[in-house]
DNA sequence: TTCAACGCTTGACCTAAATCAAAAAATGGT
DNA sequence: ACCATTTTTTGATTTAGGTCAAGCGTTGAA
């Protein structure tokens, strides 16, 4: 097993704002710094799990970038979310021990591994711990339910831009700009996130470029008019 | 406020084995007892609950049938599920502490009331309740994966077909014929939980009758194959 | 019993996105 | 620094599903 392991502790994070032990008490960030006892690094490309595996943990992303894939028998497969610091992958293991989706670093990474069983007994313990773990899963059937409004009734256009909107949202609450992103995944990838062919999201970004809402270069992007940007989610009511 | 309450256990429901109690022991069924105090008639076409309204509680459906649906600002709805007896509403309340979707009963409904906060207490008093409640949120997570394959990936006849076996297959776990069923909802909700518009909806079902793999009269629908049902879904690799 | 409202089907036509294709640009490994 | 591979862009064409429209069956309330 080449799994590196470095003790690490929430309590000294610089993510405690962001991750896991939000709003935790300082007793209780002590008794998280014993469950969540080591760190594993991945490379990009590299799966954290896979589809099958015996489940056992759940991971917070400590630095990098994650997307999460299912496959049908087929060999098709829908890429189901992008994780970045802070958020927590592995929730979809628990109901039969076993993961039902692949997680992969989008570039290399490193998590922190929180042992379940551990979770759940310091849960029993803890009611801030218990209200953590339960609002972090809402939190994920809330998001599951907008990706899928978003396949369900949006146009292409309306689904790139609510994609970007979302990634710059979430990056600005990590302190990075409202206004500028660098994408850590294709066009594939985010093809198959928003149900859409890569041909159809290149054509859209550039079909924004066009509009003048914002500037690509690769991978990096600018949103020029994010005004512009939210109208295309949320058409004004011509009513 | 006009809502009929009426004392009820969990130990002696013929739900049992469906519902939450399933697997519990006798003394934690007890316990459950006392948590799920009441029901809750809901007429069809009302709405156990809305967007924006406060959380407290799960729900188990004991009779009847619901969708939940979430509404875009723009008043756009996407149907995110269609829940039958035993299943659990309600979990997307719990991170906001507001429900985030509408569940409308699609027929007279019934049912019990599961005060979380009370829930919560009882998790942290038997690991077995507190499994089940991290499953429960587990497979909706996981359930959720796949409705995004679905409308990310599949065709109007491949989607049609995962629908109608999931129904089938969850009234078969409930007692009901593999080869029929009853559809409590209209077409035009089955096209926005799949993503299609009603007549594409209906042209697929004629297209399955045509094909001799289903009957149609109506609501009711005969699976006359069930095997080119799954075919359909899961196309034999041709390679 | 009648009729209005609603749900469903089917046809004709249209369009957004998929597909196919080719070339240009960027990236990573050696 | 170079080459092989991957990624991206753009154009031409096709197509699955959407839209619009009309008619019919069913249901339920007066």
């Amino acid at each position: 097993m080449d799994m590196l392991s470095i003790k690490v502790a929430c309590s000294s994070c610089n993510l405690r704002e962001l991750c896991l032990p939000m709003g935790l008490k300082a007793d209780e960030m002590q008794k998280l710094d014993t469950v969540v006892s080591n760190r594993k690094r991945i490379k990009r490309g590299e799966a954290l799990f896979s589809a099958g595996e015996r489940f056992s943990s759940l991971f917070a992303v400590r630095s990098g970038f994650f997307k999460t894939r299912v496959t049908t028998p087929d060999g098709r497969d829908q890429v189901t979310g992008f994780q970045m610091t802070g958020e927590i992958i592995g929730l979809d293991g628990i109901v039969t021990d076993q993961h039902t989706c692949d997680a992969v670093a989008l570039e290399d990474a490193e998590v922190c591994v929180m042992p379940f069983a551990q979770l759940e007994e310091l849960s029993r313990e803890f009611t801030s711990m218990q209200h953590h773990v339960h609002k972090i899963m809402s939190r994920e059937i809330v998001r599951d339910q907008g990706v899928m409004m978003m396949l369900g009734s949006m146009r292409a256009e309306e689904r790139l831009a609510a994609f970007l909107l979302n990634l710059v949202q979430r990056l600005h609450a990590r302190g990075f700009s409202q206004s500028e992103l660098v994408l850590r995944m294709t066009r594939e990838e985010i093809g198959s996130y928003l149900g859409l062919k890569l041909e159809t999201v290149s054509r859209t970004f550039s079909k924004f470029v066009d509009d003048g809402i914002i500037e690509v270069k690769q991978r990096y992007v600018m949103i020029k008019d994010i005004e512009a940007l939210k109208a295309i989610v949320n058409p004004p009511n011509c009513d």
